[in-house]
DNA sequence: TATGAATGAGACTTCATTCAT
DNA sequence: GATGAATGAAGTCTCATTCAT
């Protein structure tokens, strides 16, 4: 029960303020339990953060994995991924954005690697269904991982956009720009 | 001279070690003066980092400014445009760094305001450019600024591959791979 | 059942680390029981460590009555006493450690009074070999207390010095350098 | 300034209640600065137990080794170093009690190596007085630094003693009791 | 212009203890 | 008899900031 409490509190107080902002006293005020029922159930604060990520991107994961229709097209394959992930960007936004925004510094080496490694997995996902269009001939010689760092970077950009200015834009636009950019670019017409 | 050899250390640092982890005491010794120098040129940590962030940001603007040639196609200038930003961001990482990953959180909101503000106005001018073609009837019907910052989160993710994997990928081969994915996608054939 | 593996864990601990840093959980642990019982069998730490002491001086002391015999000579009893002590030093060094080196501060009032009287109880003991030899004339005039306190003393720091140069100086060695002492002194021939 | 009050008030509170019972914050009060004040004159609670300890210690040194006349005789070396002991045990008790009753557990690793380094000059210096002894035949044939440490051991306890029962012996019955025991024992008449 | 000793709020963490089961 | 989740007071330490010089 308060391992829960303390979990949902963890999750809000670090996407709002971060990774060093957040304050362990904070999270136990919010979870509403003892300082002391934290060093309960987590180690300490990086194990509590790394608990965090590595679960909310494994459910993403799971999630992924189990929609993703494989005997799509490539066509379909990129639309839906991009419709999921755009969808699960949104949705998690919070863990979207401490795993996109907070990475960088300041965790434990241990910790961040973790959580490297869980991208890497998305990313090499992406890049074998590019490579598995490369090799089909539908896409030109790139390098997959590039291209799809370049993918997500980009799905990270437009949902970012998407949330601070979601009045002006609608979800729906921000996947058929994706997915029309990967599949035809933006420039359609050449002079 | 103690203000400049300050404001050095303070971007090597802030790009080390992110902006809470860099301390005032550790950029101090490395810029060789004493603790209370700091406060004698800047008002505080977070007006240090601001004064850093936005000369470093004029900077690149005013490059950017200069070397693009207005009179340039659509093509050419997202083709000079990426390989600049590409350039510079690699050029200049540690300040992409401490732009892009460190804004997030925890910094005071006044520090963040100018500089999504200086964010923004790169959005604003891809978004521009864009807009333009999209007159031309040379671009499809899009929301610019989403455009742009899919765009810029590309760069970004593709910057970010290239230095965590330098030897894999050569610089012209992101900046060609961003170009042509703008340009026409990346998934080149219908099937 | 419980109750003796928590001493038995609480006895190693405590010897180990010394009483503060020895921990409740580490010996709930140690003890393989849950840290609740702990707090069945014993009101707390402090008593915990009293029992130990306690029950560990009590069998040290009942060993010396037992196997002492006063009706020797009072250069035997000497050596003889010095010969157990030496031998229970080394035996029992977690606990010996525990009562001449961990009883200085930050322990109950209360536990340390108890310790201290029967740490008391061994020098009246030894101070009352000594008062027999004074009142036989065959030991000099000396404060019988102070003296028994010396001789612990220096069966003390022997022992230490046993423990952490073990290769350099036999058991047998210490004993009869102690008893050679107070029988003789140290040096031997005036000059 | 702020040093050396901090300094004089953690010798106080050390000796007082020990390495573990004597807390930051009550050292800051007693030395009557801010807590923050400990952290920048001292690295950390360990250092600042060390730096007392050494500098008590070589004070220490440095006073018997200027006082000790090495010209004398064995029998008058044994008699001043043993005043000389006696003399700083009690005046500086408070040191000599960390130094000989703190120093078993709890302590980092690299601050008891450099306190039981100090130590163990003391524990050579009078190895070596002892071994002078043995050489020119006064002394029977010993090991020196077991027999050093059995006297510092009887330093140690008979002072103990003195300062728990201080109205019932006199310093100069300790020191008499201690170099009359070293020169020629306790017992001092065959039976 | 520059210094550096001093500060104090606040961070993370530990741990003896309690209590409902 | 025994458990273990939960507690909260207290501890060590960090660090941006101030100020007299």
């Amino acid at each position: 029960m308060s391992r829960h409490k303390i979990v949902q509190a963890a999750i809000e107080l670090f996407a709002l303020k971060g990774y060093h902002q957040a304050s362990m006293d904070e999270i136990a005020i919010r979870a509403g339990v003892a300082k002391g029922s934290l060093y309960y159930h987590f180690t300490g604060k990086s194990q509590l953060f790394q608990t965090i990520v590595s679960e909310g991107l494994r459910q993403i994961t799971t999630r992924i994995d189990a929609e993703l229709n494989s005997s799509a097209s490539i066509h379909e394959q990129i639309q839906n991924i991009v419709g999921y992930y755009v969808d699960l960007f949104l949705e998690y936004s919070d863990l979207a954005h401490i795993v996109f925004h907070e990475l960088s510094n300041g965790i434990e080496e241990e910790v961040l690697m973790e959580i490297r490694q869980l991208r890497n997995n998305h990313l090499t996902y992406m890049a074998g269904i590019l490579a598995e269009g490369v090799k089909l001939g539908y896409i030109r010689d790139i390098d997959c991982r590039l291209a799809a760092s370049g993918v997500f970077g980009m799905l990270d950009g437009c949902c970012d956009y998407f949330l601070r200015n979601n009045s002006q834009v609608t979800r729906q636009q921000v996947k058929s720009f994706i997915s029309s950019t990967v599949l035809s670019g933006i420039v359609t017409k050449n002079v």
